[in-house]
DNA sequence: TTGCTTACACGAAACGTTTCGTATAACAGC
DNA sequence: GCTGTTATACGAAACGTTTCGTGTAAGCAA
């Protein structure tokens, strides 16, 4: 594969001076420039990454760590992330943790290895012994989505998740429901814990109470919020509404009312919080509460490449955006 | 950062004993052994992935070229693929090239600047003009998934494409449609091109003329398909079924049909090549035929790997593998 | 012409590895 | 005790860049 030795040798200059050409990085003359560039079009040169990465002391890689790609949420965001990357010159390395803990460590050695300029970490556990054995594996500007670690002290870019938790629950409040269950998310993660906190809010303004009965663990799996709605509508006193506090979740739901041959709205009304690309096509066209994904993943992005090309601390600011309501067709007025 | 150098002094021994000491790649006495990998413990030492790139003339990264993450079809591809680079020490970089040529060579000259190891690829179009172009950026064994590019000498894992368009089209003509609208591809990628024939050979077979007019556009894309699919029901003599080549398209069909009050699959039966991961909640539950996506993608990364590690040449073999018929609830017998 | 500045080109060192050829010590055979 | 062999540790070179200090010719002022 040709150097850059090949290219100066081929424009006639010294390799310092087709570096100076090629970059820009020093004064060089108009006639040089275009003999260098026209040498590395004919021999077709692109620079070697890892002799740059190795001698500049930083590589132009960034990693986007998230719990699973195939949950289209996450794919929304790396689609995002790998365009702004691929805009500034930077290639995006996608890895799912399936959350998988000792995973998680080891792409995050293989991230360390590479060099990454910087990392966008979507965690799948918000509590201080996980942030603390994260800590240690990171060296490198980091920007965390959707939620935070305690202990990891960086920026962060969520969505306002108690006011989502309050407007699902105000929403199916104010169509008159008052037995609402909730799928719940894991106990170690803060988004399930907010989202919660916004729906015992919303029961609290509105002076309902709150059945315990009716909080089921969900741990944001699809399977399992599946098998617990499934007992939930078997119980006695079942729930008019159910809201699932995100997206696979309510998969779950779905199904497990499918199998119970309950229909949906009119037997119980269903909310989530995260939009479906393919909301219209669903049976029922989903009513949800919406982030704006594409808004934030973009903000993270850039809030990383700021740290990253301005060398700026993290000022660890935590930038919430506002969850919006979308009706559709899952839920009905009592 | 430390570097083997600082392994070396805090074990006592020489660079290219620690080196030797970590890779095995010398005989080294287990009592060194032993120092070296309690100072690299010790320093947390994690190699430099560039330096090593650089001496060894190569890197320990994978490319993975692909329509568009968000498409869930593909996302299930980067997963396996992920996991299997994560095992083999390994990393992917996945990148999505929105069906946009310009971007695709963008992402090619990245690759190559990283001088990846390997690359898969899902093209978004096979003929010999874009074949060219491709191949003077391509310097590394690469495997073609899903489809083949003329003029690009790799091995190919793929579908049975001719054979899902028969298994889609026979079924809907033993349940006595004789009037089934197909969506078709684009006219420079090779898949929906075998998919048509398909089509056209099961008609044959039953010995059932086809209607040219029932051939409309969908270019893979849900926004065409689902412009044409209302067109096409609103023209004279609408078909009693409508075939999507591909599961984008067939979001398109539904959503018009939606849009125009059809029920399926009382009105019209559906049915499309490429199963959705959430199904059994949509409306329909969609009778597909399916591709065993993740064995294919298995096969593709595992092909790979042979050609790098063994540096064996591309056998320029085809693989295809069989579709699978799963029958739900969009298709009803005439 | 001389001296000073400017503009540009050059050479060499350094980044962190791996690898290959060489050095040294221990040991066996005679 | 000498030679030959084996086992293991070491030093130096090389991978392809960027960068910094130096060199040189041209331009300008006096």
């Amino acid at each position: 594969m040709a150097t850059i030795k090949d290219v100066a040798k081929h424009a006639g200059v010294a390799i310092s001076t087709a570096s100076a050409a090629i970059n820009r990085s020093a004064p060089v003359s108009e006639e040089v420039i275009a003999k260098v560039e026209a040498a590395v079009r004919d021999i077709g040169y692109v620079p070697h990454a890892a002799a740059q990465s190795l001698r500049m002391g930083q590589s132009r890689l960034i990693g986007l760590i998230l719990p699973d790609i195939t949950n289209p949420h996450f794919a929304n965001v790396a689609r995002v992330v790998e365009s702004v990357c691929l805009e500034a010159g930077y290639m995006a390395a996608v890895y799912s943790t399936n959350e998988d803990f000792d995973r998680e460590r080891q792409i995050l050695r293989m991230m360390r290895a590479q060099r990454v300029a910087g990392l966008i970490i979507i965690p799948t556990r918000s509590d201080a012994t996980h942030g603390a054995r994260l800590a240690g594996e990171i060296h490198v500007p980091t920007v965390l989505l959707d939620s935070y670690v305690d202990g990891l002290p960086y920026d962060v870019v969520k969505l306002d998740n108690v006011g989502a938790g309050r407007l699902a629950t105000d929403y199916l409040l104010g169509l008159g429901h008052r037995r609402i269950a909730v799928t719940t998310g894991r106990d170690n993660i803060i988004t399930g814990e907010d989202r919660l906190q916004g729906y015992l809010e919303a029961h609290a303004a509105f002076g309902v109470p709150v059945d315990p009965n009716l909080q089921i663990t969900g741990k944001f799996l699809q399977a399992v919020a599946h098998d617990n709605t499934l007992a939930l509508m078997r119980a006695p006193a079942p729930p008019t509404a159910i809201f699932a506090l995100s997206n696979m979740m309510m998969l779950g739901v779905l199904n497990a009312l499918r199998e119970l041959k309950l229909s949906v709205p009119e037997d119980v009304s269903v909310i989530c919080i995260d939009d479906f690309d393919y909301a219209n096509i669903m049976n029922p066209p989903p009513t949800v509460v919406a982030a704006p994904v594409a808004k934030m993943a973009q903000t993270a992005i850039e809030q990383l490449f700021e740290e990253i090309l301005n060398k700026s601390q993290p000022t660890m600011a935590v930038r919430e955006f506002v969850p919006e309501l979308i009706i559709r067709e899952s839920c009905r007025r009592l």
